[in-house]
DNA sequence: CCTATTCGTGCAATTTCGTGCAACCTCGTG
DNA sequence: CACGAGGTTGCACGAAATTGCACGAATAGG
């Protein structure tokens, strides 16, 4: 059996059954342990699974990425977090997008500010439900699991029924030419649909997503009110950006 | 089974149902109680949970209120959840109430269970996303902090259009006379809409609730499919609510 | 206060791991 | 075809991890 063959049955046994033991490994494909455990080795080094004594689990794709994307630049979102929340006005009606860059923003609202925030993301919800003084209206959906936000008709449907003051749109790409991009065809249509509901539209961009670009459009950026960058972004990406038509301004 | 996995296995068993017994796991798992003990000490250092005499307790992050309501009746309602998640069956379009006891059913569904699960409540939804093969449909609307529960016109209507096998109610009394209670009058209104939508409805009532009566009704008694109560209740109480014409069985 | 569990620790047996090494195979090159 | 480079495999051996058992201490519940 080749190396690459037995590598990818690991693999997909691992998929299977969520664990894998060396010893029967090797048993079943006739080769000595040394071997098996070398694959593992280097599948783990790899990052495709996560070796442990006796043979080696599933690198559990869902639980980690999410946790993985939590941990991304979170001093810079915390920034950005404050920062979206300082430009909410009493009274208004504000759209939180999902992702970890709104929740942020819901946990910076001022305690005394009162305002009804528009969500369709439930982990949004939850935290925001932490401000007794804000009005939360939650839009309904099919919930995309990967970004844990609802999308689809019933989404869009709902939203059609308001108008808000102020829109936080994440997005995962902010690139002069290619404008603002996410990775999710259904996420993409969401956001022209809340933008549209939008007397303004905010993004909040963490660093890695500066200058770069995903496979769907949400839209160009002279279309919307501003993007807010961190703070330690270099003057020339601003500038860039800058020269595509829209305000961009940094955190503290 | 490897020392990483019976970990896993802990902690996924901590998290649904909030403690674990070393003896117990170790019969089921066919290992000595030293080795079970080994592993809950290894993680107890680790701060992944809280060493108790006998067995081990979740390492609960405190949320607050809603963590000390969960904290009632905790063991009958994990048998409520398991009850009503065996229900489901393949296929099937489910109604989720809000309320601690629906996010245990939404933590014992089996892992195979192919089917689509509705919700208004952003905790259910977010319970319900650990579940890779569920497919997830919120209904929006204002998000009623009390219940953490979505209610309101934009959720009745949201609600009409879609037509459920089975919705399980979560109310908080269950009485003969009185019937089906809950303390809201928005959140009964829901509660009565989402029931037309189901072709059954279940009421998983755990014992504080028998016999009990809250100040807005949702309806009587022998309008639902059946009750689910805690197996400890006495033969009176359950020969009292069977009286009104509803179904009573109990739970394991 | 008493008894039955449960706990922690030390210890020995077993399994698994990592590394170095030699044998072998494959492939490209002269 | 000869030959050397690079890769793969199995084996040996010391190190580390895991497990079950024994025994005295601590704890829970009556």
């Amino acid at each position: 059996m080749l190396t690459a063959q037995r590598k990818k049955l690991i693999l997909s046994r691992l998929a299977r059954d969520g664990q894998v033991i060396a010893g029967d490994l090797a048993v079943e494909w006739e080769v000595s342990e040394d071997t098996i455990r070398r694959d593992l080795r280097e599948l783990a080094a790899a990052g495709r699974l996560q070796r442990v004594h006796g043979g080696a689990l599933a690198a559990s794709p869902a639980d980690g990425e999410l946790r993985v994307r939590a941990a991304v630049s979170v001093r810079e979102k915390v920034a950005l977090g404050r920062r979206g929340a300082a430009m909410i006005q009493p009274g208004q009606v504000v759209i939180l997008d999902g992702g970890t860059t709104a929740i942020q923003v819901a946990r910076h609202l001022a305690p005394e500010l009162k305002a009804t925030l528009v969500t369709h993301s439930p982990n949004v919800a939850v935290e925001l439900a932490a401000h007794p003084r804000i009005e939360i209206i939650m839009l309904g959906g099919r919930l995309f699991r990967h970004s844990m936000v609802n999308v689809g008709a019933a989404l869009i449907d709902a939203a059609s029924k308001l108008r808000a003051d102020l829109y936080f749109m994440g997005v995962t790409g902010v690139h002069p030419k290619a404008g603002l991009s996410t990775g999710d065809a259904e996420e993409a249509a969401v956001k022209r649909a809340l933008q549209e509901r939008s007397a303004e539209t905010i993004v909040l961009a963490s660093s890695e997503k500066l200058l770069a670009a995903s496979a769907f459009v949400v839209g160009s950026l002279s279309e919307i009110a501003a993007v807010v960058v961190p703070a330690s972004t270099p003057p020339r990406i601003i500038a860039s950006i800058r020269a595509s038509g829209v305000k961009v301004e940094r955190t503290a």
